[in-house]
DNA sequence: GGTAGGATGGGCT
DNA sequence: GCCCATCCTACCC
C-alpha cells in the first residue's frame, strides 16, 4: 500500500532555510518501510547565526551544509543520539533544518522494535534523537541525496489541515530568541452535530 | 502530574 | 578541556 505522493524535487530545498523549515511541515519523510510526517522543524541559518554548526565555517562534519540542498546532514550529539538536518539554500550557501518531530505514519511495528522502551505511538518520534533511532537513521545517512531513496521526503497522499506556530528553537544558548522553530498544529475537526 | 541528574563521545577553541 | 540542536529513569508531588 503506498501511503505518499511524489518525491520532494531539489527545487524546494534549494531555497531561503526558512520557507524550507515551514514548507517542510505536513511532508512524510521515508526510510525504506518506515514514514513519519513532519510535525516540527528549526531553522539554523548561515551567516551571523551563532547557534548553527555552519558558524565556524565549513569543517569535515560541516562540509555538507555549505552544498548542494536537499541532502541530509546527520550529526551525534551528548554521546549517544544522532539528528537529522536536511540541507536547504543552493550550493556554496550555507543553511538546514532540523526535523524534530514525526508523526507514524507506517512501519510503525518497525519503530516499536527499535525503541521497546516506548509506550504511546505518539512518543515514538516525538524528539530528534527520538526521531532517528525510530527511523534507523545514523550519520551513515550523512550526506544522503534525499530526492533518491531509500531516505527520501514525499509529499503527502492527503493534506491534513494544520496551524503553524512559530517559537524560539530549543536547546540553545546562541540567539536564543530568534523565531525559528515551527510546530504544526491540528485543527480540531468540527464537533459532530445533533441532527434536527 | 513534573523534573533533576546521569549516561555518553566527538568536534573544535 | 569544554561545550553540546538529547533521552530516559528515578523519584517527588
Amino acid at each position: 500500500m503506498r501511503m505518499e505522493g511524489r518525491i520532494l524535487p531539489r527545487s524546494f530545498y534549494a531555497r531561503p532555510t526558512v520557507e524550507v523549515a515551514r514548507d517542510l511541515l505536513g511532508k512524510i519523510l521515508v526510510h525504506g518501510p518506515a514514514a513519519g510526517r513532519i510535525v516540527e522543524t528549526e531553522a539554523y541559518l548561515g551567516g551571523d547565526d551563532l547557534a548553527s554548526h555552519s558558524a565556524r565555517g565549513i569543517t569535515p562534519r560541516t562540509r555538507v551544509i555549505f552544498g548542494p540542498p536537499g541532502h541530509a546532514y546527520v550529526y551525534f550529539v551528548y554521546g549517544m543520539y544522532e539528528c537529522l538536518n536536511i540541507v536547504a539554500e543552493p550550493d556554496g550557501k550555507a543553511g538546514c533544518v532540523l526535523i524534530r518531530a514525526l508523526q507514524p505514519v507506517a512501519g510503525i511495528e518497525l519503530m516499536r522494535e527499535r525503541r521497546p522502551a516506548v509506550r504511546n505511538l505518539r512518543d515514538l518520534a516525538s524528539g530528534p534523537g527520538k526521531l532517528t533511532l525510530a527511523m534507523g537513521i545514523t550519520r551513515a545517512q550523512d550526506g544522503a541525496d534525499l530526492t533518491r531513496g531509500p531516505l527520501v521526503v514525499r509529499m503527502p497522499r492527503r493534506e491534513m489541515p494544520f496551524q503553524i506556530a512559530v517559537t524560539a528553537r530549543i536547546g540553545i544558548t546562541k540567539c536564543a530568541d530568534w523565531p525559528l522553530r515551527f510546530v504544526a498544529q491540528e485543527i480540531a475537526p468540527p464537533q459532530d452535530r445533533l441532527t434536527s
